[in-house]
DNA sequence: AAAATACGTCAGTCTTGTTGACATTCCAAG
DNA sequence: CTTGGAATGTCAACAAGACTGACGTATTTT
């Protein structure tokens, strides 16, 4: 509660950027791109009774083929059940297939179809072309303390999550 | 689909920041990001009965104290009858006060009371100080970068809606 | 007087999160 | 080798929070 005075305890200047006001302005700016940020995808799915949570699902299994149920589970940070119904949909459609395990039978590793690379590949576009219209605008300069910041605001085991999937490719 | 090969088409150097791959970063990112953007206010938030909507709710009627019914849902983009729900509560939890328009008395003026603006205090310093954090780790430079990609990412209404509140105060 | 606006509410649906219970599989300790 | 615990995944039921549609009321505008 103190700290809510970082503008007057700073040394008087360069610290500006970590005024109340500030602050309060980038978490504004966070929930509106957001917003912008899912709105396409978002669009496509309606309608074909998918949702965000699908559409989550098959961006991760399209960056990591394969990968298990767990696996799927510690990145997207819901209960397994929760996904299970998303997944359960999915591999009904013909978007997912789901194999068991070769060394370990209890597991099921992932994978999209044709069909579901071509559904990842349509919202992958559109969110893609608002991200390069951002970022074309915004340059490379800022783009770059685009990414610092987001990476300076995950949770740690998010971040590992995140630098890991780098890692992968 | 075609542009999905910007690496290629581009004039071959400078460009490389709207690769996919670079796209794609920014995507997962963005999705951890706002994971750790949301989690501060969501533990305060569980078991007492209030989420992400009640603290939505909260904090821009703190920004806009007397704000209207109408207002709130332009900028929050849900509907009335969801809005509702969430105003009712809070009105009955005596946190938000709803007092009949002086000039149109159709409309609802809402304000926190001061057990709401306790409230919003608790949120707004818990989203804060990870965003301080972030802020403070990455420096100013990344933070007006971060800043000019978000309100890049912006739907045209939304960046409308963004800049609005800022002149308000 | 009629139409439009602002707000509230009731009823029903959908997505997506939750917990609890259960089956299968693996592994390690007795 | 067997048995019990841990890990993986599935099914069922429920809750929060979004949505639509319909309707009522007060007020303002035309």
């Amino acid at each position: 509660m103190v700290e809510g005075q970082s503008q007057n305890t700073s040394s008087g200047q360069a610290l500006l950027y970590l005024t109340d006001e500030q602050l309060r302005q980038g978490i504004e700016a966070m929930f509106f791109a957001y917003r912008g940020f899912t709105a396409d995808p978002d669009r496509i799915l309606e309608g074909m009774s998918y949702g965000r949570a699908h559409h989550r699902a098959i961006h991760f299994i399209h960056c990591a083929p394969g990968t298990t149920v767990n696996n799927l589970l510690a990145i997207l940070g819901v209960t397994k059940q929760s996904l299970n119904r998303v997944l359960r949909t999915l591999i009904e459609d013909g978007l997912v297939t789901s194999h068991v395990g070769r060394s370990d039978k209890r597991e099921r590793h992932l994978t999209l179809t044709e069909a579901g690379e071509a559904l990842e590949q349509q919202l992958s576009d559109a969110q893609r072309a608002r991200m390069r219209d951002a970022y074309r605008k915004a340059g490379p300069d800022a783009v770059a303390g685009f990414k610092t910041v987001l990476e300076a605001m995950m949770d740690d085991d998010m971040k590992r999550a995140y630098l890991a999937l780098r890692e992968g490719r």
